[in-house]
RNA sequence: GCCGUUGUAGCUCAGAUGGUAGAGCAUUUCCAUGGUAAGGAAAAGGUCUCGGGUUCAAUUCCCGACAACGGCUCCA
């Protein structure tokens, strides 16, 4: 079926649920109901509290009214006619929407991909059985038509987004064309929960989160660690070879600082709350902009000095809201791969190519793939959201296009997301469940200048104040960039990661020693290695590394510790390799430094 | 923060119309000395998230708190 097809078929669905929940709670006001992806929803104002068990019946009375095939009728009316006949009916939402449209020609909506638009003067309005709804089209011609569908959920959805507003209650659907699409639907979404970090952050016991210490607040396991460790070794090699230098800094501050940044005003609701000492007010940084930019002013610099690149796995604190914090993805303190690099207007371009690159290096390693670009710009109908330097907006936006299109990037551009202070761009990734997040980030900062003081000396001799700042974070936090490479690599971690990377297991209890010793010689080459003499049989114990994804298990007999050839278990693999000791090693060693 | 769901052993989960609970894995000990995905036995392990209420009696019913999960909003 077309995307298209689908999309209205979705959508027709979303109607025709509508109707049975018109049928069931006739007082029920509706908001709007449009497809989406692998289905639909309808926010909805039951009038009374509903809970999950009540979608069954929901969903018996939409297919009961489906099979009766009720067609779509489509009439069309003057907004005047419209707004009085949704008036008369009780459908507040619907006259709110009817008033954008006669005010604006349109609906804010329209932007949400959501069902209306306004067609100067006349809206349509669709008939399905009893139910009635302004809508802009794009159904199918009949009930009959509308594939397998299942409602899911039920949550709560602000009306238009704002929080402000009432909240009406989302009912979620999916929908497809055939049973078959549905079923494999469902299979992988099951799949997918299979490969949720949470899961895996549990059997692999790389991270947990305990009650007593505090909501969003991770507790890495060694195991975490070590892959943490191994991620972070890499930034450091990286940026090394990037020209940056490596500092640190703590991981609090007085008010002071916070003011001077302008965070302060902005998102004091976002920080932890502050602490009163003898000799001031201090906060946990949310961010690690301000101790770089006052690091910076720690000296004068000379103009040979730019672009200078100062970075620091950061660890920040940010008070997010109780409800958005989610596994890894979400967390209220995090290590942040940042850095900050400052220069001169006219090297912009390049330190923003080469932070880009470094991105895409960085993926290229992970061997991720599903990602794109976002670029977030200002919008000059929202002038008091940004700062005031027009000349630099347009400048930046359209260089920082430039490079996306030289690199040949897949972006999209967003306006009216840009941070205050530039424009940025945002490398997005979906999680393995589907939710959309932002992986690394790129900003320029036209602000931190002036608040600073930014100041290099130039050629001529002078104090110049048009420092650039490029904010910039390619591994996102070690958070969230452990959850998703675990998902990417669904526990199955390449060697140079692996939290173990060989399991040894002694045949019997008289191998044992002869076991430890190799052990002890990997172990002085640095690799990350364990034998395993439990008292239990051979199997068991090849059958337990093999549950942990260990990429290589050898098991140690009278044939290895004779000096013949070994027999080695490669994850994944159904046969083992066979290779000397020796090549083994070179093998192992050459994988982690080549991260294959 | 808001809406909804959930909370039983370290983990994954059973369980009873209200009479204080069970399995598998993991742990410990003993036996078995095993050549590539579960050898056998025993022991230990629980304030059934926490706090109130109803009741002769609450892990179970009601209320509240906390946490996790799915959304909304947010995401410097």
């Amino acid at each position: 079926m077309e995307k298209e097809q689908l999309e209205h078929m979705r959508h027709s669905c979303a109607h025709l649920v509508a109707a049975a929940v018109q049928a069931l709670y006739p007082t029920a006001k509706f908001g709007v109901g449009p497809a989406i992806e692998n289905g639909f929803y309808y926010d909805i104002d039951f009038g009374e509290s509903i809970s999950e068990n009540d979608l069954q019946k929901i969903e018996d009375k939409a297919k009961e009214l489906g099979k009766k095939g009720l067609g779509y009728a489509r009439t069309e009316m003057s907004v005047e006619e419209a707004t009085k006949f949704f008036s008369e009916r009780n459908q507040p939402f619907k006259v709110e929407l009817l008033k954008d449209i006669k005010e604006k020609g349109s609906t804010k909506m329209d932007e949400q991909n959501t069902e209306l638009s306004g067609v100067v003067g006349k809206v349509s309005i669709y008939q399905t059985g009893d139910f009635i709804d302004l809508c802009r089209g794009g159904h199918v011609e009949n009930t009959k038509e509308i594939g397998p569908f299942k409602l899911t959920k039920i949550a709560g959805a602000y009306w238009r987004g704002k929080s402000e507003n009432p909240q009406l209650t989302r009912v979620y659907g999916v929908c497809f064309a055939t049973q078959a699409d549905l079923d494999e639907y469902l299979h992988m979404m099951e799949e997918a929960l299979k490969r949720d970090h949470r899961k895996i952050g549990q059997e692999q016991e790389l991270f947990f989160f305990d009650e007593m210490v505090g909501k969003g607040l991770v507790m890495w396991l060694p195991n975490g660690t070590t892959i943490r460790n191994e991620i972070e070794k890499l930034a450091v090699e990286m940026e090394r070879k990037g020209g940056y230098t490596r500092v640190r800094t703590p991981h609090l501050a007085k008010e002071e600082m916070f003011l001077t940044s302008g965070h302060l005003p902005y998102y004091k609701d976002s920080m932890y709350p502050p602490m009163v000492m003898d000799d001031g007010t201090y906060y946990l940084k949310a961010m690690n902009c301000p101790h770089h930019h006052t690091m910076y002013n720690f000296k004068k610099h000379s103009y040979r000095e730019l672009p200078l690149r100062l970075a620091e796995y950061g660890e920040c604190y940010r008070n997010e809201l109780s409800g958005t914090l989610a596994g890894l993805l979400r967390v209220r303190a995090m290590a942040m791969n940042d850095a900050h690099i400052y220069c001169r207007k006219d090297q912009i371009k390049d330190e923003f190519k080469a932070v880009l690159e470094l991105i895409m290096k960085y993926f290229k390693i992970f061997g991720l793939e599903n990602y794109w670009f976002r670029l977030s710009k200002w919008s000059p109908s929202h002038l008091e959201k940004y700062i005031n330097q027009p000349e630099n907006w347009e400048y930046a936006e359209g260089m920082i296009r430039e490079v996306l299109q030289e690199m040949n990037a897949p972006f999209v551009e967003a306006e009216d997301e840009a941070a205050f202070y530039g424009p940025k761009v945002d490398v997005m990734f979906k999680s393995v469940i589907g939710r959309e997040e932002t992986m690394s980030t790129v900003q320029l900062d036209f602000a931190a200048k002036q608040r600073f003081g930014l100041t290099y000396t130039d050629d001529t001799g002078a104090d110049n104040n048009e420092v650039f700042v490029i904010h910039r974070a390619p591994l996102s936090t070690h958070e969230r960039f452990m959850a998703f490479v675990i998902e990417h690599f669904g526990g199955k971690w390449p060697v140079w990661m692996a939290p173990t990377q060989v399991v040894l297991v002694p045949v019997t209890e008289k191998h044992a020693a002869g076991a430890k010793q190799i052990e002890q010689e990997l172990f002085d080459l640095n690799i990350r290695v364990e034998s395993d003499d439990a008292n239990e049989t051979l199997g068991n114990r090849v059958r337990k590394a093999v549950g942990r994804q260990v990429p290589y298990i050898v098991v140690v007999g009278d044939k290895e510790l004779s000096g013949e050839d070994w027999m080695i278990r490669v994850r994944g693999e159904k046969d083992q390799i066979k290779m000397s000791k020796q090549q083994f090693i070179e093998k192992l060693q050459k994988e982690i430094k080549d991260r294959i």
